[in-house]
RNA sequence: UGGGGAAUCGUUCAAUGGUAGGACAGCGGACUCUGACUCCGUCAAUCAAGGUUCGAAUCCUUGUUCCCCAGCCA
């Protein structure tokens, strides 16, 4: 479904693209790539990512490949790999047979670093990282020039080449670029560019004990994909004199430029890795798919639709702003796209007993309910009704408050679909006051309208009948911190929620739940839109993810006294 | 008193010398067999001070605040 979309706003990056297509660089050419280092899973600030550099490439017919920026070796894996091909893939995005990695390009980058070496602009340097640090200088102080930096070509060439052959420790030697170690920019001050490290790696095994690092391998694995426009985040804005300086001296022509953007930030959540990592780690959560964490796959088992995530993207749009976006707007887009497409159905979460006592015992009807009140399309179910049924308990008070429109002593209120009914008397636990049943009649004549007399009947309530309705466990999600910027603390643990989640496990769900399938999304009626839990959920034992409560103006005006 | 960035409604994005606009959030109302959805209305911003100009969010000057950089991480 392609929305003719209302002419947007272009941000600056797509200015840029624009004005390099009106004056023909890159004869035309819109290559973009999202490239994530798999040693983690990827969140929704990866997203932003996603969409903005797949986005670019579907609106100006160019193409984005997805590359594992796989340099450092520590922590990367094949199972991050597979986790961020099915996100990127689930997310919408298809990058044809352009799946690359950095770590395909080591034979290649080992020669570009020999080159340099040659053109005299880097050397191998014996400082150890304590004694780097020493001379790298300060920010108001300039570095000092490492002993080993006027080392000849030569014996340049023969030092990395016995680096590569593991004759030194890890450690003990690098490959620095030789550039200006009194540069105010430190990034500039004879980076390393290789490090020795005994570390196998995922992909290449063994065959390595050097590896390349990101200054270096980044730009020139652009510049060999013919990438145009390298996307990345602000924190890389230091960078980009290395970035430019490397391939001015590597590259021929068609050089890719860097523009960077700002990272996303959402409220009540973290998004960096360490602090995701913790989580994980220390069992904050469940895992990396825990529905309250803010991965892509921990969203996709909450029951956030792709669509919905991508609307998001483009909602809190691009610029070079240091921002946080309130989640109430990814809510706002997850709700958007699920009022349009999931179906309605009935589920109580906390049953409180209804026995129509004017309601022949034994009697079923089988109601005939509209699946979606927007789209008749959707079709109807049959939903069965009966003489005892269950309500929420919020649904009834025996001494209402001013404004509440549901079911209290000497009230009526609708059943959603069905009758009207009106409040009879209550039966309580004697010892602990506690109410166990409520007996109530039913106006025969109001299944399918209004009462004949024209009396108006405030509130509307769902129900399922005792009989027929399924147990299933419910979980209810809240943010899992309770301050707007958890990331912004140090010590970001002890912002967490306590009340993230709520496990129900006696819920009511009308009989058309019982079997649906892992993975399917509702909208229980009144409560919010619902998902079933692919993992934990059973052959008639549904177990029900709440990806986003209705929006609730009851609970606002209840708050408020 | 190093360098690099950024400052516009509560939040976020736009306005590229010519009416400060959209979205989310908030508030008020209409509709309603979901207190949902939808619809209508409404509140609300140019970091500060000078200057240039008929006219400045936009250009200039000075200042202020915030973010990033001293990994052999990315």
């Amino acid at each position: 479904m392609e929305q003719p979309a209302a002419p947007l706003p272009n941000d600056f990056i797509r200015d840029i693209i624009d004005e390099d297509l009106k004056t023909g660089k890159n004869l035309g050419r819109v290559a973009t790539r999202f490239p994530p280092e798999p040693n983690g899973y990827i969140h929704i600030g990866h997203a932003k990512s996603v969409c903005l550099n797949f986005g670019l490439a579907g609106q100006y017919r160019g193409t984005c490949n997805l590359r594992m920026d796989d340099t450092d070796p520590l922590g990367e894996s094949m199972e991050f790999v597979e986790s961020i091909i099915r996100d990127v893939r689930w997310l919408g995005f298809d990058w044809g047979d352009r799946l690359f990695y950095a770590s395909d390009y080591f034979e290649k980058l080992y020669a570009f670093a020999v080159e340099l070496i040659k053109k005299g602009d880097a050397y191998v340097c014996d400082l150890n990282a304590d004694e780097m640090r020493e001379h790298r200088g300060t920010f108001t102080e300039p570095g000092k020039a490492s002993p080993y930096r006027n080392r000849s070509i030569d014996e340049n060439l023969d030092l990395f080449a016995r680096m590569r052959r593991g004759e030194f420790a890890d450690g003990s030697r690098t490959l620095r670029a030789k550039i200006d170690m009194g540069s105010a920019n430190i990034v500039m001050r004879d980076p390393v560019l290789y490090r020795i490290k005994r570390e196998p790696h995922y992909r290449t095994g063994n065959a390595w004990v050097i590896y390349p690092m990101y200054d270096f391998a980044h730009c020139l694995s652009d510049a060999l994909e013919g990438i145009t426009h390298s996307i990345c985040t602000l924190e890389f804005e230091n960078n980009r004199p290395l970035y430019d300086w490397i391939v001015a001296r590597l590259i021929e022509k068609d050089r890719p430029r860097q523009i960077e953007f700002a990272r996303l930030n959402l409220s009540y959540t973290v998004l960096s890795k360490r602090r995701l990592i913790e989580l994980v780690q220390k069992k904050y959560v469940s895992g990396w798919d825990d529905p309250r964490m803010p991965t892509v796959t921990g969203m996709r088992r909450r029951g956030y639709t792709p669509e919905a995530i991508r609307q998001f993207c483009q909602a809190i749009g691009v610029a070079k702003n240091d921002n946080l976006i309130d989640v109430a707007l990814l809510e706002h887009c997850v709700r958007e796209d699920l009022n349009e497409k999931a179906p309605r159905a009935m589920c109580v979460l906390r049953p409180l007993k209804i026995i129509l006592d004017d309601y022949p015992e034994g009697k079923v009807e089988q109601i005939q309910c509209a699946n979606h009140p927007q789209r008749p399309d959707m079709g109807t179910r049959r939903v069965p009704f009966s003489r005892e049924l269950y309500i929420e308990q919020d649904d009834f008070l025996e001494d209402p408050p001013k404004k509440y429109n549901r079911l209290a002593p000497g009230r009526e209120v609708r059943l959603r679909n069905a009758y009207i009914i009106k409040f009879e008397r209550l039966v309580k636990d004697e010892q602990s006051g506690r109410i166990i049943e409520i007996h109530c009649s039913h106006d025969p004549a109001t299944k399918d309208g209004p009462p004949a007399d024209g009396r108006k009947v405030q509130g509307v309530i769902h129900w399922v009948s005792a009989r027929h309705a399924v147990t299933a466990e419910v979980r209810i999600y809240d943010r899992l911190f309770r301050i707007a910027d958890p990331g912004s603390e140090e010590d970001f643990l002890k912002d967490l929620n306590p009340d993230s989640l709520e496990e129900l496990a006696g819920c009511q769900a009308e009989e058309s739940l019982r079997d649906s399938a892992p993975g399917s999304r509702y909208q229980f009626e009144r409560l919010g839109y619902f998902c079933v839990d692919e993992k934990d959920t059973k052959p008639g034992k549904p177990v029900f993810n709440r990806i986003v409560p209705l929006r609730d103006s009851w609970a606002k005006i209840s708050d408020k006294k």
